[in-house]
DNA sequence: CAGTATCCTTGGGGATACTG
DNA sequence: CAGTATCCCCAAGGATACTG
């Protein structure tokens, strides 16, 4: 495993991890509960059937996700989920979400002249 | 301030101050001091002057960073330095360091089938 | 020393159509 | 339903040269 400075900095893995346009709304919704490929894609206005594989498969790869396919029915049921590494993950999330809402609240009110 | 989706996901708001090539590797030397230009180029192997300049001052612009410049010489000392508001990511960078070294020698152990 | 300016390449992401 | 395949575009990033 290297990053891509050759230079090791764990950081930047998980940096890398998470980068990608849709997948922190992934993980978030898929924090939450489960979910199936189309309702992923119902939830995630703008979002291409392309991009949802894309992200999908590059957090399994990453093995931050795995899915489970059905299939005893056709057509085919997938639902995604969090591997073990990715609720160690969780904790993590939770954290930089709750700093991004702090750190946007904090950037309006001092465009609006709120602070002090 | 708005995330790239048109929807409200604090957490991707955080990603991406975080996401650029240089950026975690300047973050984590700024961590543990301020540091000079030069002494930062010099320390980031690969990394042009360009790239250099431009992920600092995207750091800047998000307000993470900021920078002394000691005019009273003649060339110019610049010095680099967290915020206030980069600070307060400095647990969660140092979170995000601990977890990517855990999750690279995890992923190390089960290539090398060392896991079980 | 600490940057810009210019030019070029690459890959992330969008639109659309097709398929098991 | 849950994806691929193709084609296209733009922004991130690299190489190199110039400057206050």
């Amino acid at each position: 495993m290297q990053t891509r400075h050759g230079e090791n900095c764990p950081l930047d893995a998980t940096v890398t991890i998470l980068s990608g346009k849709w997948k922190s709304i992934i993980l978030c919704r898929l924090t939450k509960q489960d979910q199936r490929f189309t309702e992923l894609l119902r939830t995630l206005p703008g979002c291409t059937r392309r991009m949802l594989a894309l992200q999908l498969s590059q957090l399994i790869t990453d093995q931050i996700i795995a899915k489970d396919v059905d299939t005893t029915f056709v057509p085919t049921k997938t639902s995604y989920h969090l591997t073990d590494l990715g609720r160690s993950l969780v904790p993590i999330i939770q954290s930089m979400d709750a700093w991004g809402r702090q750190y946007i609240t904090t950037l309006d009110n001092a465009e609006h002249g709120t602070s002090i």
